[in-house]
DNA sequence: TGGACTGAAAGTGTATACACTTTTTGTTTT
DNA sequence: AAAACAAAAAGTGTATACACTTTCAGTCCA
């Protein structure tokens, strides 16, 4: 029946829907039909409904009973929530980097701020919201806890969708000169002013959402790559 | 082909699995076969998929390309990074529910360490390694963040295989003791106590464990419920 | 004896078939 | 014209079919 396959096309259709979602080419609330994404991908519903399961749990898209798959929606009360929990786990991480930093690490994180800056200057909207998340993730990596980096990672793709749908462009900038200034207390071992620096940075990106705007339902098929 | 469905029998199947694999009557390293698992459940491969799949989420099993999935034995490196992270986010949990206390707060956790105790003296080891995990699950949910409460309860069920393959019994009555201490401090508005002794428990708890003894790969088919 | 081959058995990966549910559409009724 | 209903269409949930991969047992050869 399938004269070839490649390897995991799950993996990519999770991709594909992940990047149209966090992108904004999928507004909130779309409908994600099961046989239409397959027709779109070449394959059957079972892989689609694989992808779909994966995405749920990613809380990129709402899985209903007998009603299928909604590009979610993140809401106000959610977003605060999620913030709040990443306040005390990098509050945390802060203060644990300092006590282990190296000049490799810091030059890792150096390096990091200068590729933000340039998706920044590019406005490149989708690298820019990526890279400025991953600050966040490296900062976790370079500790050699994959644990807290996973956990992160899945935390920020959480927060992706809200970001997104919320994010001021101006915000981006000022984040990146706030990571910029986290590295410079890290690299003096200056704790207190790391983790204050930290925390107030979490703040502002959390001030920074308009929690007022609504978009549109959009539920077109599909720019997807 | 079928006569008759009840309900989301996925969810079934994940909770007896996860309860066979946490209660010990599935090793580690055992491989979970599909069809086998359908059988006895009564149902296609198609819902055991989506289960094992689940499973793998949880980190309670390991998936293997096309070699079928097998109990997860979680490493040490791997507890002891989940413990860390552990140790972040509830420190700095601790330190806000203090702020945020009251008395029926306080009451909620009373209850639920007496719920402890009384599992804990009837060697009841399922519920009592349930219920130990759970009041920091509970605390966090006394916070009205459930982003917080999902993540923890994540990271304990991630714990849960861990701390079953390591924990010896007589810790537990040890941690129920803690978590008694600690809701003393939490009651007094101590915030300063509250955050050591949770420190501490949590320290304690990974203590206990016994990294060195290698539990046998019994692969034999199942006393699932 | 022990290692490399070979074919069968078992098992996973994906597509498809079909029952049942939800949604839509067209018709009737008030 | 709006509400209520009925039948068709679209869609999800689960089982099954079948191709391809891994595992295993037996056989052959050194």
């Amino acid at each position: 029946m399938m004269p070839r396959m490649e390897t995991s096309s799950t993996r990519h259709i999770v991709e594909s829907l992940t990047r149209a979602i966090v992108e904004h080419r999928l507004h909130p609330g779309t409908k994600l039909a099961e046989q239409k994404l397959a027709d779109h991908f070449g394959v059957s519903r079972t892989l689609v409904r694989q992808a779909l399961f994966q995405l749920s749990q990613n809380r990129l898209i709402r899985l209903e009973p007998a009603r299928g798959a909604f590009v979610a929606a993140p809401s106000v009360e959610e977003a605060k929530q999620v913030f709040a929990v990443r306040r005390m786990i990098e509050a945390e991480m802060t203060r644990a980097f300092v006590r282990q930093v190296t000049p490799g690490k810091i030059k890792a994180l150096r390096d990091h701020v200068a590729q933000e800056k340039l998706a920044v200057t590019h406005k490149d909207v989708a690298g820019r919201t990526e890279l400025l998340a991953d600050f966040h993730v490296r900062m976790a990596e370079l500790m050699g806890n994959q644990v807290l980096a996973e956990l992160l990672r899945e935390l920020l793709s959480r927060c992706a969708l809200i970001t997104l749908m919320y994010q001021s462009t101006s915000a981006a900038e000022h984040s990146n000169e706030e990571h910029a200034d986290i590295v410079k207390a890290l690299a003096a071992k200056d704790e207190e002013t790391a983790v204050r620096l930290m925390n107030e940075h979490l703040q502002h990106v959390e001030e920074g959402l308009t929690f007022d705007r609504q978009l549109p339902t959009n539920d077109l098929s599909l720019a997807l790559t």
